[in-house]
DNA sequence: GTGATATAGGACTGAAATGGTTCTCTTTTA
DNA sequence: TAAAAGAGAACCATTTCAGTCCTATATCAC
């Protein structure tokens, strides 16, 4: 229903991988592919992307890599879906005016603003040393619904 | 940042236009066209779309059209977007085995699917009826994040 | 210093998904 | 019986995505 592209998974995954690390651990591309088992080249992009946009910290050079730019209890998941997906744009009209015939008739518009909020507070919610709980299964069902968030309204 | 195809945002204006009408009202896809700004054909297929999925009651035949199937404050927002994007599946590698090379060793996966269910719950909070509402941000600001009636659970 | 290693950044390409159209068939009302 | 309206499927152009490649720059080791 909610697409989220390969790349943004790869992402979690990898930025997961160094959550599970004793802090600082440094990883280049090629080790992480192979631990990954992904191809080289697109985890150097995935990478590229999130040392960009400061949630890793690159190490140029022979023995260089990337570490964690903060500690994974800090690095949400809504911040490593932005840095990957750039700077969201949940729905295509948001684009920019002209591009949306009826700009001025529509009285959703402003009602998808929230519904976007009410996501992205979602996954604000949900932090990187999360992921790396080898069973998210055994958190509070509490948790799964609610969450800190948002939850059913008022019927009317 | 979180994709929603330009069909579910039409699909939602769509069904948002009879939300505000009286019960039971009955609409074409043609006029709908009309009153939305949208390509009759594309408002059709989602039309149909909505309908197949039982959100709308269609009428065939000379003076037909659609009303809703259901009163609006109990039409989700969660559903809309699942009728129109299908049986949801979240991220690619949850199409099948095979296709992901890691399965096996990747820690991430079942973490993902509570992303997802956390996204998915903040959405069937929220229902058709309130999309009617002219402003939303009219709304007290607590209900953004909390809400009236239910409390905002713990956060981890 | 020089060479090897590793990231930075951008261009490029094939494949898939989207949005939108069109056509034929069935149902229903006048 | 004809016209109106939905059902359903096939189809196409465009865009987006995933993945690759190439050149430039920085850093470490010798």
């Amino acid at each position: 229903m909610i697409r989220m592209t390969k790349l943004t998974d790869y992402g979690i995954m990898l930025l997961t991988h160094f959550a599970r690390q004793p802090d600082g651990s440094m990883y280049n591309a090629r080790d992480l592919a192979a631990a990954a088992g992904l191809p080289v080249p697109t985890v150097g992009k995935i990478l590229k992307m999130l040392a960009r946009e400061d949630l890793l910290i690159s190490h140029r050079g022979s023995k260089g890599g990337y570490s964690l730019a903060r500690q994974p209890h800090e690095i949400s998941v809504a911040e490593i879906i932005g840095a990957l997906e750039g700077p969201v744009g949940l729905t295509e009209c948001s684009a920019g005016p002209g591009t949306c015939d009826q700009e001025s008739r529509c009285p959703t518009r402003s009602n998808w603003n929230r519904i976007n909020r009410v996501v992205l507070e979602a996954l604000k919610g949900i932090t990187l040393s999360e992921m790396t709980t080898e069973d998210l299964r055994a958190l509070p069902a509490a948790r799964l619904r609610g969450g800190p968030e948002r939850q059913p309204a008022q019927k009317s």
